[in-house]
Order: C-alpha cells, then sequence, then structure tokens
DNA sequence: AGCACGCCGACT
DNA sequence: GTCGGCGTGCTC
C-alpha cells in the first residue's frame, strides 16, 4: 500500500456545485463510490467518494481528515457512479445531492445500523503482525486470531469460536475489527412456478427480439394496446435471463401499481422480488436494496428512483407505462426515469423494453429515428377489436351533473346486460365553486390564486392546490345571506345524482378521499372486480392499469378540461387519458363501448383519435411539434423561481434572461420570463423563463455557461430557483 | 442545505 | 439591558 497520504475527491450532500477534498482516514483502503464519513463545516455527514488522488490543491491547514470509511466495498459500483456524474452534470444538480437521493435514506445517515446478519469479524494489521506467542496466556483470544488469519474478508460471528467478550477484548486492543460484507448469497434457481401463457404470433416475435438482445444493448418500444399482453411479454422475456442467474429491473411510474405487477411476477417464478417504493419504511428499502445489490434478487421492481438499485448481475431492464410523467422527477434533482434508464441499459450493455399501450412522442420519435425497435402488439388477446369511441356532443342535451339523458341511456343498457360501467371524472370533491347567489362572493384560498372546492360530506372547503382546508362557511362573509350555491361537478356530487337515478346500484367512488386510509384503495379495487359495484366512478387513479373484466361501458364525462390548455403537452395527456379509460371498457368475451362528453365535438384531437387511433394522433401531434420546434424536435429546458413576494422572481428571472443574452449565439431562444398561470400557490409567487433550443447540446452549453453566473446573481438570493431539463409540466 | 456571525427592534 | 429577526458568508 502506498505510504504517501491518500486525498479523497469527496461529493457532499449539499447544494453546491462542487467537490471539497479530504485526508483519507488512517489504515483504510478508499475506493470510489464508497461512503465516507466526514466533518463538513460544523457537522459530519455522509459523502461518497469520487476519486482518490495523491494530490489536492487545497492549502494544508483547510484540508481535513476524513473520519471513516464505514463500508468494506462501494455502495456504488462504477457504472452506477457514472450514472449519477452523467445525470447530475446533464440535469445541472450538484453531483452531492444526486448521489444522496441515490442511496436509500439509512445510508446517507453516519450511524448505519449495522446489519447484524452481515456482521463480519477480520484482523487487522496490528493484529496480522502478532507472534503466536504473544498471547500464550489467552487461549481463546489467540484461537480467534489464528481462525481469522487464513479469511481476510472476515467471518462472521457464528463462526468464531469465542464468546462477544473475547472479541471486544481483541477489538479493544485494536487487532481485530469488525465491517459489514457484502451480500455474496447466489440468487436461488429461477424456476418457473406456473406454465407461460400461449402467445399470440405478435407477442411470441417480441419475445424472440428481446431474447436475441440478451447481452448487448438494445433499445424496444413495445407497443400494445391494453389487454395486448404486454406483461406476458415481459415475463417470458425474463425467463431465459432468470435461469441464466440475471436480475432484472422494472421501473413502474406509481406505487399503485407495484402489487399487481409483484402479484405476477411471483405467481410466475421463485425468484426473490425487491420492490422498492415510497411506502416502505427506511428498513425495509434498504434490505430491498441490498438484496438487489448482492443479486440475491431476480427481479426489482420499483418506482423512479429504483433506477439508481445496484445489481450484481443485470440483465434487464423494463420501464412500464413510459409515458408516464410520474416518471421524471418533478423536484430537487429532476431526472427522467425513463431516459436514465436507456442510457444505463446502454452503458451496461443489456436490452431495455419501454412499454406503453400509449407511447410518448419521444418515444415514438426514437422509433422513426432508428435508436429504438419497435415491437407492436396489435390484438387484444383473447378478444377482438377495441372498443369503439363514442363523441356524445353535450351542446343543448338536457343534464344534470355531467350525466347526459344519452349517457345515462346508455348505462342502462349495459346494466341490464349485467356489465359494470366505468365512469371518468378528474375532479374531486363535491363542487369546485362555492358562491354567493345574492352578491357574486366565491370562496378562494387564502394562500394561492384558486377557487376552494367544496367537500359537501366532510362540509369542507379544500384547496387542491396547497392542501388547506377550513369549514364550509354556511353564511356569505360578503353579504350575510344564507344563499350559497354549490358550482360544478366533482366526483361526490356524481356520485350522488347516479345514486338518485340508480337507486338499486352499488356506488364506488374511488378517488384520492375515499382511499385514504392505507390499503383502501386495495379493498376498493377487489370490490369493484368482484362486481359487486356496478358503477365505478373515480379520477385518475381509476384510469390506470387496473383491470375490471366486467366493465363494458366507459366514459369520460368531462373532456373539455383537457382540449385547451396552455401546456403544449396538455393534447398528449388527453390522448393517453381517453385511451386509457377506453381500455377499461370491453375485455374477455364482452364488447364494450366508450362514451366521451365534450361540448367540442369538431376538436381535432378528438376526431383524430377517433378516426386513426392513438396511432393517427401521435403522427398529427408530432407533425404539429416539429412545425413549432418543441419536444422531440428541440430540447427544452426552464429556469422556474418562486419567493413569497411576487416581485422578487420576476426581477431575479428577468436578470437571469439578460444574462442569458449573451449566450445565445442565435441559437437558444428565451421565452419569458412569465408568471405561472396559477401565479400564487401556498403563499408563494411562481414564475419561470423558457429556454430552447434546436440542437440538445447547444442548450447544454448554454446551461453549463449561465448557471455558475446565476449562482452569483445577488437577486438570485431572494428566490427558491431551480433548473429542469426536458420539463414535463411547462407550467 | 445547515450553521454561525452580525447588526437592529420589542421584551422578560 | 437581553432575545431574536433574517441578511450574508462559508463549508476541503
Amino acid at each position: 500500500m502506498a505510504n504517501k497520504p491518500q486525498i479523497l475527491q469527496v461529493a457532499v450532500p449539499s447544494p453546491l456545485f462542487r467537490c471539497f477534498d479530504y485526508r483519507a482516514p488512517e489504515a483504510a483502503v478508499a475506493q470510489a463510490g464508497m461512503r465516507v464519513i466526514i466533518p463538513f463545516g460544523k457537522r459530519r455527514v455522509v459523502g461518497v467518494v469520487l476519486e482518490i488522488r495523491d494530490r489536492t490543491d487545497v492549502p494544508p491547514a483547510r484540508l481535513k481528515s476524513a473520519i471513516a470509511l464505514p463500508d468494506a466495498a462501494p455502495v456504488l459500483d462504477s457504472g452506477l457512479m457514472q450514472l449519477l456524474d452523467w445525470a447530475a452534470g446533464y440535469y445541472h444538480h450538484p453531483i452531492g445531492e444526486a448521489l444522496s437521493t441515490a442511496l436509500p435514506a439509512l445510508l446517507r445517515k453516519p450511524e448505519t445500523p449495522p446489519d447484524a446478519s452481515r456482521q463480519r469479524w477480520r484482523l487487522t494489521g496490528a493484529g496480522r503482525e502478532q507472534a503466536p506467542d504473544t498471547l500464550r496466556r489467552a487461549a481463546r483470544q489467540a484461537e480467534v486470531l489464528t481462525e481469522l488469519a487464513p479469511h481476510p474478508q472476515g467471518l462472521p460471528r457464528e463462526a468464531l469460536p469465542a464468546p462477544r467478550a473475547v472479541l471486544t477484548r481483541l477489538e479493544q486492543k485494536g487487532w481485530i475489527e469488525s465491517f459489514e460484507a457484502s451480500d455474496t448469497a447466489l440468487p436461488p434457481a429461477h424456476a418457473l412456478l406456473t406454465n407461460p401463457h400461449q402467445l399470440n404470433p405478435a407477442q411470441q416475435q417480441a419475445v424472440e427480439h428481446i431474447t436475441a438482445s440478451t447481452g448487448h444493448f438494445d433499445a424496444f418500444l413495445l407497443e400494445g394496446v391494453t389487454g395486448s399482453g404486454k406483461t406476458e411479454v415481459y415475463l417470458q422475456a425474463i425467463t431465459p435471463l432468470l435461469e441464466a442467474g440475471r436480475q432484472v429491473l422494472v421501473l413502474v411510474p406509481e406505487i399503485g401499481l407495484t402489487p399487481q405487477l409483484v402479484e405476477r411476477f411471483s405467481t410466475r417464478f421463485a425468484a426473490d422480488i425487491a420492490v422498492l417504493h415510497s411506502g416502505l419504511n427506511d428498513r425495509e428499502r434498504l434490505d430491498a436494496w441490498r438484496a438487489a445489490a448482492s443479486g440475491r434478487a431476480g427481479i426489482v421492481i420499483g418506482t423512479r428512483s429504483a433506477i439508481f438499485t445496484p445489481m450484481a448481475q443485470p440483465g434487464l431492464i423494463i420501464v412500464d407505462e413510459e409515458h408516464d410523467a410520474s416518471l421524471k422527477q418533478q423536484d430537487g434533482f429532476r431526472y427522467s426515469a425513463r431516459d436514465l434508464a436507456v442510457w444505463r441499459a446502454r452503458q451496461l450493455d443489456i436490452p431495455v423494453i419501454l412499454g406503453s399501450a400509449t407511447p410518448s412522442l419521444e418515444s415514438l420519435f426514437n422509433v422513426q429515428q432508428g435508436r429504438y425497435r419497435r415491437l407492436h402488439l396489435p390484438e387484444r388477446a383473447g378478444r377482438a377489436a377495441a372498443p369503439p369511441l363514442k363523441i356524445l356532443d353535450l351542446r343543448g342535451q338536457p343534464m344534470r351533473s355531467l350525466l347526459s339523458a344519452a349517457l345515462l341511456e346508455a348505462m342502462r343498457q349495459h346494466l341490464d346486460r349485467n356489465g359494470q360501467v366505468l365512469l371518468f371524472l378528474n375532479r374531486r370533491g363535491f363542487a369546485p365553486v362555492l358562491l354567493c347567489h345574492s352578491c357574486g362572493w366565491i370562496a378562494e384560498c387564502r394562500r394561492c390564486d384558486a377557487r376552494m372546492t367544496l367537500h359537501r360530506h366532510s362540509g369542507e372547503l379544500r384547496c387542491h392546490h396547497c392542501g388547506s382546508q377550513r369549514r364550509a362557511e354556511t353564511v356569505c362573509p360578503g353579504c350575510g345571506n344564507d344563499n350559497l350555491l354549490a358550482v360544478g361537478e366533482g366526483t361526490e356530487r356524481i356520485e350522488q345524482a347516479l345514486q338518485g337515478y340508480f337507486p338499486d346500484e352499488t356506488i364506488l367512488r374511488i378517488d384520492r378521499d375515499t382511499t385514504r386510509r392505507k390499503g383502501s384503495l386495495e379493498t376498493a379495487l377487489a370490490r369493484a372486480q368482484s362486481g359487486k359495484a356496478r358503477i365505478l366512478l373515480g379520477t385518475q387513479m381509476l384510469a390506470k392499469g387496473h383491470h375490471f373484466p366486467n366493465v363494458t361501458l366507459a366514459s369520460i364525462l368531462d373532456a373539455d378540461q383537457g382540449l385547451f390548455s396552455a401546456d403544449f403537452r396538455a393534447s398528449e395527456r388527453m390522448a393517453q387519458l381517453i385511451v386509457q379509460v377506453a381500455g377499461r371498457a370491453g375485455r374477455a368475451d364482452k364488447p364494450g363501448e366508450v362514451v366521451i362528453q365534450t361540448h367540442y365535438p369538431e376538436h381535432p384531437l378528438l376526431h383524430q383519435l377517433i378516426a386513426g387511433g392513438y396511432p393517427a394522433f401521435a403522427e398529427a401531434a408530432l407533425q404539429e411539434r416539429r412545425e413549432a420546434l418543441l419536444p422531440p424536435f428541440a430540447s427544452l429546458a426552464l429556469l422556474r423561481a418562486e419567493a413569497t413576494r411576487a416581485d422578487h422572481p420576476r426581477d431575479f428571472l428577468q436578470q437571469a434572461r439578460e444574462l442569458a443574452e449573451p449566450l445565445c449565439a442565435g441559437k437558444v431562444q428565451l421565452w419569458g420570463p412569465v408568471a405561472d398561470p396559477m401565479e400564487r400557490r401556498a403563499g408563494r409567487y411562481r414564475a419561470q423563463l423558457m429556454v430552447q433550443a434546436g440542437k440538445r447540446a447547444d442548450l447544454q452549453r448554454l446551461l453549463a455557461e449561465w448557471i455558475p453566473l446565476l449562482e452569483k446573481e445577488k437577486s438570485a438570493r431572494k428566490v427558491r430557483w431551480s433548473i429542469d431539463v426536458d420539463p414535463v409540466d411547462t407550467y
């Protein structure tokens, strides 16, 4: 071992775009990717070793020594270190924070609870130098040293012929030390528990293509409508990999989708499945993380942040529902788990599958460019054509609570034929507006530029933007009259109206309000599946991925909200939503029907969807994006700022714009600053500046030069600002 | 981000 | 006279 002092370049969890050098602790072998406990200012924090060097520019007087290297091996392998380094650069986020978000919370604390099952003992340098007879009078201690001598990787407690006290004695002498071994358990054999389903030709072909890519990078866009059997393709593509001892990483957009996927995987495979999502406590998360890192878990299923899970034997990455916006982190380190999945797969030289019924325009574009290979599953497994979409023109229709006469009639027919009905409305609560019929007063949020939503069941007004709530007024605070009117429809009101129309039916409402308690979503979904409730009503939660085999009629009660929006991605989302909701109707052998209620039946988005389905919509939308120079034909970044005073974000962004202008070189355009459509949220004012470039590299160049200037900018100190590269929400 | 230092306003 | 408000500066 070299004798000259080692210098560790350490990434520190702080919002600083720089690293700090430390002297390596004595008698420890540092490696990049190891955690290191360091004194930082007045605090003691956990950093990650980026590099080991033999010199530093820091004057010796200022250079501190690291306190300890708590792990025997790096917690992040070199591949993950490269991924995180690249991502921190691309998303312009401090490397220390990026690395920190990649680690389970328990590993971010200086006192990591040792994992008793993995604690091992080994000789220290001093221990190795002890002559055998130094311990002639301490037989047990001598025995331990002898036992440990041939095991530089250490031995577990149970393997040592001595009680704890003897070990402690030796430890105090500095001859032995304990450490946590990396888990080297081998994965169990991955026998199939159940037989694979018979594949249709398209599925068969998809599996063959994926399997043929084993062992090298390939990106697949697996495009298949709901019910086309994407999951079965995943399962069969995974099988040979598990049998070869490789691991598979599966990313899903949200926690709600994990249980059913885990269920499918665990009934098929005997492999250990490590599940990583926000519903776990810190201990569970660490255990799952270790099972993945060691190779013990053959399958790793998780949400967004699982993309940073180390794996000993990676063989394949799957991103399910790749179009879903929640794969992009919306605060802090704003990475796209989908894009990083492709990056990681390329680096690992393994295939990656992006699966969706409604692929993002970005991914479709990547197919056109030849970067991804498209695998198409056109058929709905087990049944024929997708249900027809019917546009229901609401203009002039007699209706109450968004339930048009025509829709009610359709519902009756389907219920009579023993089908289930699913109604979708993306607005919870009873009514989005409470107003005074006498004086025009409207209940508003005190912290946001927004109306309060009336929740009648609880008698409360709630702001859906900041979460604040208060008792609903019964008398108008403006004029004193009790003439308050609940205007507009939310799911709560629809539920009540439905009860009036269908007094004998059980109506099941599924939204954030009815599923607040842990496990209540599962209970509700089970009730929906059992068919006891025949009318299902809900928000987003109901639209995503859950299978209700008996649903024959699905309806979007109000398509209009999504048709007009300032966000250029709104139409893409609306189309995806419509297709998803449509996918809920008519499975198995029951023909389905989809009813979309709108006041704008002529809207081109609806026409494209009806005439040519999602592919036709996507083609038209891509054409629009091309003409408007929007992603994927251009790169965007947003500089956002917020503060408790309205002028601070605007001043800062104006300064920021002036700093950027000389750097644009005609290749980058700046738009704004503009206030958010809802400027004040949770008591803070927000504004943003958009940066657009035809070439990704030009955008990156500008950001790299610009951000250091922003950090020095005085007006930046009065706001909280952040950069969002490839934003999914532009407002 | 934390944490300390520092310099002005209302209180035990 | 102090407690504490948040502006400013620093972290190897």
